[in-house]
DNA sequence: TCCCTGCCTTACATTTACCTTACATTTGCC
DNA sequence: GGCAAATGTAAGGTAAATGTAAGGCAGGGA
């Protein structure tokens, strides 16, 4: 249900009592989040943020050390990612010093697991935006929002039909997609008569992504049947056109 | 202590209590918000957005003629803005159903002034991090506040038509805009029948923005699929339209 | 061996999508 | 209303994208 680029935000949980740690990680990881690290106080808190590079904080008011708002402050001068208050402190006071210094959320304990899930996921999704999928293959990189292919820093250009075709075999990659259905996606309605001028396409585009197009290693055919994508890690395969 | 641009931000504000659309809409223009709009069923909201725009929505769960809910689906048909919910039901299954969809914040009432407008100012401060009125490109910069593209020292004012497809292209600056999404964002509805106007209008941006307007640069023409800006550096913006 | 099938490759013809320009019309302001 | 600026329209031109065709090549079967 979360989708895999926010599950591998890097998230940093700072609080001085252990147990708190444990069962937010455990509720954390449970998720599916896999980078957390946490801190038990200011000082660690601050080594460990510097080294780890947090994507979003989350910071408990009272510490040993010092304080949660001062941490925030100091954190903030290294990077900018959203930072969420969860303390047992619950008075208004409080909870208004956070924002007003530039919390993103603030939470109360005790709290229900599944809002500070929902809260976090909140936060984590307006601040990193998907970026745009690019398509790994042997030798080169397909950016189909820009339509062209990044091949030794280059960026290449695709033509309509090529980013046409492109697309269908990359909605399919891995799998056989037949001459008929790379017809249908290229021309649509009618799309009779046009295998030759399909192979030029297929021809073509080889030419910007294969290192050899006489032998392809990315846009293989697959005789008799149609031709196949081979992406260097399975995009999504589980959704259809 | 708001920045301008916060200030400057679209609201739309659902709820079919008046009393309390008055109390919210006060508090918000006492904190400085200048763009308000309200609605108090999902008919008038759904009308509303449309002509609006909003680049917020604070919605309550219970409606007339719908739910809050089903209205957050609707609008985010049509943009991807961030929304918060406001509402008197309290029950955790709401908060979650509410988060699940796609929330970014949910407030039970009754509740205190202040914390409203810090989560909206955080809210906010996240999703539209300040922009760079100035956007570069290889031998000119557009100013969006202004209206005008500074070249050479020069600045040149844009027409309406030549600002809102120039803002359509650096909202998605390094991508593809297709003829379809540029009429949209000129014509808004019923953007049938402008593609030759469109290419007019290209052109005559070209002339301003471009050294050779017949040898685009910042730009460019992707045969078949559309128009792409090249920023010299990515804006950061991280919301569509 | 020869032919057949299925695909490749290349060069070339055709077409389409876009450019360019000048001009007509509309809009908005005085 | 009248003017200037903005916007829309039309038509001829052009290059890039696409389609076509013809010759090749490799493998399989008779």
């Amino acid at each position: 249900m979360l989708s895999d680029y926010i599950k591998r935000k890097r998230l940093l949980l700072v609080d001085d009592e252990p147990d708190l740690l444990d069962m937010v990680v455990s509720i954390l990881k449970e998720e599916g989040y896999e980078n957390i690290r946490t801190a038990q106080s200011v000082a660690e808190a601050l080594k460990t943020a510097d080294e780890f590079d947090p994507e979003l904080a989350i910071l408990d008011v009272m510490l040993p050390d010092g304080d949660g708002f001062g941490l925030m402050e100091k954190l903030k001068e290294k990077g900018d990612y959203p930072m969420l208050f969860l303390t047992a402190r619950g008075e208004d006071e409080d909870k208004f010093r956070g924002f007003g210094l530039g919390a993103d959320d603030y939470m109360v304990k005790p709290f229900l697991p599944k809002e500070l899930l929902f809260r976090i996921a909140a936060i984590l999704r307006r601040s990193y935006k998907e970026e745009d999928p690019l398509v790994k293959l042997s030798g080169c990189e397909i950016d189909l929002e820009r339509a062209e292919v990044i091949k030794g820093g280059e960026h290449i250009p695709l033509t309509a039909k090529e980013f046409a075709l492109l697309s269908a075999l990359y909605r399919n990659a891995g799998r056989i997609v037949t001459i008929d259905a790379l017809c249908e996606a290229a021309w649509g309605d009618n799309p009779y008569g046009y295998e030759n001028s399909l192979m030029a396409h297929i021809r073509r585009i080889r030419e910007k992504i294969e290192k050899n197009p006489s032998k392809p290693v990315s846009l293989v055919t697959v005789k008799g049947l149609g031709y196949k994508l081979i992406a260097e890690r399975q995009p999504g395969i589980d959704h259809k056109v």
